[in-house]
DNA sequence: ATATATCCCATAAAATCCCATAACATTATT
DNA sequence: AATAATGTTATGGGATTTTATGGGATATAT
């Protein structure tokens, strides 16, 4: 599985789609279903990605274990219920829902942002306060930090 | 895994594209992508490069803490979303992004720092000045130390 | 019927391909 | 040792393709 990497602005036309950076549909080229999963991120104001193969995977994996795990299961719920599949257009473009467009607070542009094995849809500005605030506090905590 | 190793000075062309030292291309031959991985040095004004081979043993390392407790680690996330994989053209240039120039303050002329399984890209002047520091707080630190 | 979504095509900007030439280093030749 | 020959690497620039975005027309649903 290729990985979601670096970070893409895009803009909401007057339709409300916008498009994919064609990087992360490169990634997702050899996928069954030739679009996105979309869901409301739990910790963040932000709207989480993910290829359906990975929803794939995740079923497996609380399958596994979920049986047993209360909040494992309760979380898993929550995600399926809330997944959306969108596919997109010939030129790669979604429609984002509006629910999840408020949640991230997102009007007429939104940052893509890869995670690795995900990625996130952010309203501009919070991502950057978000990334700020991020490196703030990696300096403070580890301020001799390597990426080895 | 092939090292890098030594020092290039290239130039950017009027397109900002600039030519990747062969012997580090050598290195990255066996790579399944043909390109290198470039995101900004938290701790330098510089570009840190990799092979995007590194960057997945990275995904695989974070990807245990997955999807639903949302703990993947600062680090590693906003490495992710800083990550940038730029493919070489035929001949083995690649386009640095406006942004990290402006974060290594590059403007025509840039060095490829080979570090073992890593590599960066300097300014040149900014390269040399941050030598000569290392080298006398090293010979400050460690009176006894000879050079070579 | 009215709103909502999908298909289709158009366009400007940016990235990439492709070929040509210049600089360099290495080896061979006198 | 000096010079010529050769192959590799770096650089330059025109042509082509990709990508993001816009919008009209058609379909679908409430």
């Amino acid at each position: 599985m290729s990985l979601f990497l670096s970070s893409y602005e895009n803009r909401l036309d007057t339709k409300g789609r916008i498009s994919v950076p064609a990087a992360f549909r490169a990634s997702l080229s050899n996928e069954q279903f030739a679009g996105v999963v979309l869901y409301r991120s739990f910790t963040n104001n932000c709207i989480e990605g993910l290829s359906m193969s990975r929803m794939e995977q995740l079923a497996a994996a609380t399958d596994k274990m979920g049986v047993f795990d209360g909040t494992l299961d309760d979380l898993s719920a929550m995600l399926f219920a809330d997944a959306r599949p969108l596919n997109f257009d010939v030129t790669g473009r979604i429609m984002i829902p509006a629910d999840l467009l408020a949640h991230a607070g997102i009007t007429d542009r939104a940052v893509f942002v890869g995670r690795g094995n995900s990625f996130q849809i952010w309203n501009p500005d919070a991502f950057r306060q978000t990334q700020d605030a991020a490196l703030t506090r990696l300096r403070k905590e580890r301020p001799d930090f390597k990426i080895g």
